[in-house]
DNA sequence: GTATTATTTCGATAATTCTAGAAATATCGA
DNA sequence: TCGATATTTCTAGAATTATCGAAATAATAC
């Protein structure tokens, strides 16, 4: 089950992946998307949940979706988001196992 | 389930950690002492490599080691940092596949 | 002690990000 | 079309972050 098809991130990419996540309003945003599951929730729940301004929620999603860690579907009057990190997640971990913790995989493999 | 020994950091703490991260200079930092080895580099060689002043790399390296992704150690007069990024990152995959991944455990997922 | 080398602190500026209110836009139901 | 609801855009102030030169501090060598 080893797959590996994500093979390289590059350094722009992963660091405004990190970007993405690195602030706790939009990691509990992210989170919060997660445990609603694949339905997912709409912008105006979202900021029921969080407490968060429609507009700021607006700009944090923006962000998460060019990350690739959301995805916004209309649905009536309403944008369903909902979280769809798993490959991204994946492609990250993979960048950090591979690029900064090259010399302690207890796999056991060196870098270049 | 198995192991347990970095069970939960939390919201905040796995926030300003990806936020250490998500910087492109400060990933080009860590990877360049990732591969450096064990031995690391000290911060001349490190702005010698990087062309970063040595005034912002200190900055970044702040950081990098308040995140506890980079050691630094006086070795005469030169600081040695080293990236000692492994178990933060372990930490840190953990909480992506665990938080942000929810649904998807190692299982299967579908997604189109 | 003085000179040399390495790093940090200080100070200043530029750039970016965060936040949310108000107005604008989009969708639906009647 | 009108009214209600949902989201986005616009705007702007506050806060944070990035960057680096110059001066200050630390450590070594003589």
């Amino acid at each position: 089950m080893t797959l590996a098809h994500e093979p390289d991130i590059g350094l722009e990419i992963a660091a405004s992946t990190f970007a993405a996540l690195g602030s706790e309003q939009r990691l509990n945003v992210l989170r919060t998307l997660v445990r609603a599951g694949p339905e997912g929730l709409s912008i105006g729940m979202l900021g029921d949940r969080t407490g968060v301004a429609g507009s700021t929620l607006t700009h944090h999603l923006k962000i998460l979706a060019q990350a690739g860690l959301v995805k916004q579907t209309r649905s009536g009057r309403s944008i369903i988001c909902a979280a769809v990190a798993y490959d991204e997640v994946r492609a990250l971990s993979e960048f950090l196992l591979k690029e900064c913790c090259a010399d302690c995989t207890d796999g056991g493999h060196s870098h270049d």
